[in-house]
DNA sequence: CTAAATGTTAAGCC
DNA sequence: GGGCTTAACATTTA
């Protein structure tokens, strides 16, 4: 699950960790100092993109879902092999799998640029456009898997937004009139925030246009199913409805 | 059972 | 080194 807005969801279901202490911290991940870790307190929880974000008093833990990551609230069940778990008082847990953890000691507003996270309040429309302005030969289906210019946003937002915002995925940035491509950015952040409804509410699914479908539910046409962009990530749209600018 | 998938990074090659 | 392409990783679902 691992877009920004199921991180979002995730930082939210481990808020009340915050301030606790980790008693013990153990996993497989190499090169992860789990030492560091045993005594210290959760400072805080932030994301950035699909980036979760555990701070500690003297480092980030910043733990990627990638494709296939998983994680446990309070739930030690020996079935699977945990890369990182941390174990707080009352036998509280919570448990990382198949992921990517990285042990961060720079300031996080040093590598982090916030105003590029969609589902963060310092997210602009303007410093977005500012951005897209310095690759007018991008095409909108790998700009919006761009995590400097739309953190979080990946292949589901992608393939949901062109279609919503009439835009062809192989549509060059630069040649996107204004207005409209003011409105991809809008509707990048509107649809990132329904997706973390939808998921919480267990009907992301059901709320698909286009991603995995057949036929464009605006006017019937089949709905073409291609492998684009510089990563050649499933890109599905409508040939007739979204616009090829 | 096999293939493919919500992603990224390291390695490899010109 | 730079810039591009490929491989690798890990797990669940269709």
């Amino acid at each position: 699950m691992p877009e920004g807005p199921s991180i979002v969801i995730l930082k939210e279901a481990i808020d009340s960790f915050r301030g606790k202490k980790i008693l013990e911290a153990d996993g497989y991940g190499k090169g992860l100092a789990y030492g560091r870790l045993h005594g210290t307190k959760l400072k805080d929880i932030k994301t950035f993109g699909k980036h979760l974000l555990l701070c500690f008093p003297d480092f980030t833990i910043r733990i990627h879902l990638l494709m296939f990551g998983s994680y446990r609230i309070n739930n030690d069940k020996k079935d699977r092999n945990p890369k990182l778990r941390l174990r707080f008082a009352d036998g509280q847990t919570l448990s990382f799998y198949a992921c990517s953890i990285v042990m961060l000691t720079q300031s996080l507003d040093d590598l982090y640029d916030w105003s590029a996270d969609v589902m963060n309040p310092a997210f602009t429309v303007k410093k977005t456009i500012e951005r897209l302005s310095h690759h007018p030969k991008m095409t909108a289906t790998d700009a919006l898997l761009d995590q400097t210019i739309f953190a979080g946003s990946g292949n589901i937002i992608k393939n949901e937004v062109l279609f919503r915002v009439k835009i062809h995925p192989k549509s060059k940035i630069g040649s996107i009139p204004l207005p409209v491509l003011r409105k991809m950015i809008k509707e990048t952040v509107h649809y990132s925030f329904q997706f973390k409804e939808w998921r919480e509410a267990g009907t992301l699914r059901k709320h698909w246009l286009v991603y995995t479908k057949k036929i464009c539910p605006r006017d019937g046409t089949k709905i073409k199913k291609h492998y684009l962009g510089v990563a050649s990530r499933r890109t599905f749209y409508c040939p007739t409805c979204q616009e090829l600018y």
